[in-house]
RNA sequence: GCGGGAGUAGCUCAGCUGGUAGAGCGCGACCUUGCCAAGGUCGAGGUCGCGGGUUCGAACCCCGUCUCCCGCUCCA
């Protein structure tokens, strides 16, 4: 039997980028062993080198090389009040309703807002406004079977099917929640954080105030967050673990749209410097905005399944500070002394927050997608072969370099090992001796490794050695002394990084 | 959660009308070799996703279930 054709290219490759990441050890499905758990990834020894790498390039880009924005690192559990006040304990969940028969999905709350309209449309405003009263309270009581009952009392049909054969009504909380402390029955429902964001917005003041930080100063963290997805899908595109890069810009009101701006073309030059082509990469304009935004805006990329979103650009208005400054009854205000224009000190106010999230994952996700390479050529006997290689930017690559002797005697080993020795502990070098050197130079191409240092029977004569390059496979002689800052040049974040000035 | 497709070795797959599993590549050891997936010898690795059922006998037929992919639905 014939496996049944792709549906497209893209999609195969997709699937050619998911194996090849189980294959090389970049990433593995959750307890696979166990047959996996649902959209949920592990990732293998390169892939973690992989995310460290560009971990590390975020934190310094977005700390270090700026005087004014500072990390935390936040727990992931929090206060409950926390999430009441974010508003996602009330709007993070949705009251789902099924058709029976044209199996369709809907927001039970909108089929009866939607059936309000009508009435409304018709001229009849009392009745209309008697239904969202009803509902309104139903939702209030969290009363999911008053809900339905609703629905069928004001015979509201699927508008596919035309019937009125509705499942229950379920509520779909976006959020997971666990227990804390030994007895359960005392215990308050904690929730896992379904963003960073409220761990860096509840330490505003402590940071502000210890690190005597003045408007306009960002706070940045990375870290861990979690929603129980619906539907979760796209490989490591949404998990419901996931780790977000994340940084809470805080500016005087009235000089967030400037901000803005400048998040917004500051983040995606990054991700230009990181190698991803500006061909690959636009803006998605958000029209309709989350309830604490006033202008939002992704950087999208364009993965093998389409244009999607590895970086929010949102200004957050003070909407966070305000509510938790209302839940906690705790003031988070900042006296800002600097001279407005008649000369006088701005004074007390809530700052304004510039927000940019980037996905980790998808970062991750996008980078292999984009350093994914097959190259047509021949082999050794001149026969048609395909050569794949991950062509990531050398900052971020898993190996720096790999050090073959080549042959496995005559002292070349030995030769070879010193340099290891040398080098590894500035890079992260590895040795290989076994199979045949092409073959070596190959599974180095596979894991994206952008050197190749070759010692051979010259080295032993006058201490040079070839270097092969990965994305041309040309090789050059260098001495052995000149490899730390050929290689350490080419690695550092330093040629990443200068792209953003 | 619904619909469609898929699940056999690390990977890609073969396995006939049911008769208790194979190939290529890869992997490990050794020999030979020495610059782009070389050759040879030997070897490891699979209760055929899982659980039931039918049958003398199930990778294959039936039922259930899990996971993945695609399309819906949802997405702060």
């Amino acid at each position: 039997m014939q496996k049944p054709q792709a549906q497209s290219t893209t999609e195969s490759t997709l699937q050619k980028i998911i194996s090849h990441a189980k294959e090389y050890g970049f990433v593995f499905p959750s307890s696979e062993i166990y047959d996996g758990l649902a959209a949920v990834y592990d990732y293998g020894q390169y892939g973690v080198e992989l995310k460290n790498n560009l971990k590390a390039l975020w934190w310094k880009a977005m700390t270090q090389l700026n005087e004014n924005i500072v990390g935390v690192d936040a727990a992931i559990f929090m206060h409950p009040l926390t999430w009441k006040a974010s508003g996602h304990v009330d709007g993070f969940s949705d009251p789902m309703i099924d058709n029976k028969d044209s199996k369709k999905r809907y927001r039970a709350d909108v089929l009866i807002e939607d059936k309000a309209a009508e009435y409304e449309k018709a001229g009849d405003e009392n009745r209309g406004q008697d239904l969202r009263n009803r509902l309104a309270r139903l939702l209030e009581a969290n009363d999911l079977e008053g809900v339905r009952n609703l629905i069928l009392e004001e015979k509201i049909v699927c508008p596919v099917s035309g019937t009125a054969n509705w499942t229950d009504v379920r509520q779909f909380n976006l959020m997971f929640s666990t227990q804390m402390g030994a007895v359960a029955e005392d215990a308050d429902t904690i929730y896992l954080r379904p963003e960073t964001a409220q761990g860096i917005f509840v330490n505003f003041l402590n940071v502000q105030k210890t690190g005597r930080m003045k408007i306009p100063f960002g706070i940045a963290q990375i870290g861990k967050a979690f929603r129980n997805e619906v539907v979760a899908r796209q490989f490591i595109f949404r998990m419901r673990e996931f780790e977000q890069m994340e940084m809470q810009f805080f500016v005087r009101p009235g000089t967030q749209q400037q901000w803005f701006e400048h998040w917004k073309e500051t983040r995606r030059k990054w991700h230009e410097a990181l190698g991803l082509p500006a061909s690959k990469l636009k803006w998605h304009v958000h029209e309709k905005l989350a309830h604490y935004a006033d202008s939002a805006v992704d950087i999208e990329f364009e993965f093998p399944f389409g244009f999607k979103e590895i970086e929010g650009i949102h200004s957050r208005t003070d909407f966070d500070l305000r509510s938790h400054q209302e839940y906690s009854k705790k003031k988070q205000q900042y006296f800002d002394n600097d001279l407005d224009e008649n000369g006088k000190p701005y004074g007390n106010y809530i700052p304004y927050v510039v927000e940019t999230s980037v996905g980790a994952d998808r970062l991750f996700l996008a980078v292999l997608s984009n350093a994914y390479t097959e190259d047509e050529g021949v082999d050794a006997d001149g026969n048609p072969k395909t050569r794949i290689f991950l062509k990531f930017h050398p900052s971020i690559a898993p190996i720096k370099a790999a050090i073959f002797p080549l042959v496995k005697r005559d002292g070349l080993p030995e030769k070879a090992k010193a340099i290891l020795e040398d080098l590894r502990y500035d890079f992260n070098v590895i040795y290989e001796e076994r199979d045949a050197i092409g073959r070596r130079y190959t599974r180095q191409d596979l894991i994206g490794t952008p050197f190749c240092i070759a010692v051979d029977y010259q080295t032993l004569e006058d201490d040079t050695v070839t270097i092969r390059y990965r994305d041309t496979t040309e090789q050059k002689r260098v001495h052995i002394s000149e490899l730390r800052s050929i290689i350490g040049e080419e690695v550092s974040f330093k040629r990443v990084l200068e792209k953003l000035s």
